[in-house]
DNA sequence: TGTACATCAGTGAACGCGCGTTCACTGATGTAC
DNA sequence: TGTACATCAGTGAACGCGCGTTCACTGATGTAC
């Protein structure tokens, strides 16, 4: 039966949430349409009331992830701009690591968007420079641009290893995972201090 | 019906070539067991003759790639022992990128990993193990021990993720896909330089 | 070397199940009068 | 403000299909005599 404009949008929301959060635990490939719509308490079918495929709906719960990762993160800034180094000690910890459900969706999926449609490409692609943009703001201003952004175009791509990594080895060495973590977060580190060495 | 030996040892590893291959392509979730006793000249039946499940198979599968893998690039290194930025250069270049069904398993199937079961974890963290002592063993010697591991980890963590977000980016914007694998060597090779540096 | 027979790699039908998508239908909502 | 009716979000059965795994069967291979 139809139902409120209010309440429509509210299963609209609840649909990109519970996809958004069982794409990243499960993989795209690993959750069917029906676990969706039964985990926002809808039928199947009325989930292409409102997205025309399983992978448009994958693309928009990618953005939707993805944007409330990056709320957080400014969030948890607070006041003061916080510094490259910062951020790193946050993406990169066992914290982030361990939130797989609610953890920024280019980590739980990298491997997986290549061989989705355009539409899931395109979200990705847009995160990824959003995320660079954001990194290369925090890093200090003595770096001449072209080194910013190839430091923080670095360093996203190099989390989004690490974070993948170290969640594919910790069922049978966390000892390894952990040290996958900090590994990076001091390469990103020595990289960082030779380039504002470099331009002092 | 029965046959010899030989036969048999060439159909098991026809099973592991194909399902090597097609997991690469199309990830592990997104190929079936009839896809690959089909690819390799047999019935899907075949196949629980020489593997108990899908999921040993991929473990096994998994292994036999990166082996493969290995040993390319150890040929590929000739005669005198490579540098680390020598194995950047190979790791991190577009070639490696396209190669999808023949690459590195590890940067095929890296946030997918973490879904699968403990047998394909275990071949995961294997080969990365492998991988770092390769990147290890290239590194100056002027640089200590706990410098030099931190920096291969690091290496490898990297590599994977830049390789797995450069094959996510390159359908809709290949010119970040390749600053992507740039930006990323780049930041290596100028953590390495600092550690050179900082131990002469 | 020749024969009888146990072995077992490979076949293909069948198991129950879930997949993404479509569609006729329902009935409360929102709108036009 | 009250009534008639078009709209459309949501339901649930159905579509054809592929999934991983099992199993009775086949028949060439390898072995024991």
């Amino acid at each position: 039966m139809r139902v409120s404009k209010e309440k429509a949008a509210g299963n609209r929301a609840a649909l990109l949430n519970a996809a958004s959060r069982l794409f990243r635990e499960r993989g795209i490939d690993g959750v069917g349409v029906a676990d969706i719509a039964r985990a926002a308490g809808l039928t199947h079918g009325a989930l292409y009331a409102h997205f025309p495929s399983k992978e448009v709906l994958a693309a928009e719960a990618f953005s939707h992830g993805f944007a409330a990762n990056m709320a957080e993160a400014r969030a948890g800034a607070g006041d003061q701009r916080p510094q490259f180094e910062d951020y790193l000690d946050g993406l990169l910890s066992t914290d982030m690591r361990d939130r797989l459900a609610t953890g920024c969706p280019m980590t739980a999926s990298a491997s997986e968007i290549a061989r989705q449609g355009c539409a899931v490409s395109a979200s990705f692609t847009e995160a990824f420079e959003e995320m660079v943009a954001m990194l290369e703001g925090a890093l200090e201003d003595g770096i001449p641009a072209p080194q910013r952004r190839s430091l923080a175009v670095a360093a996203v791509a190099a989390d989004i290893g690490a974070i993948a990594v170290s969640r594919a080895m910790k069922k049978v060495d966390s000892s390894l995972a952990d040290e996958v973590l900090q590994a990076v977060r001091e390469t990103l580190g020595a990289a960082y201090k030779a380039e504002k060495t470099d331009f002092k």
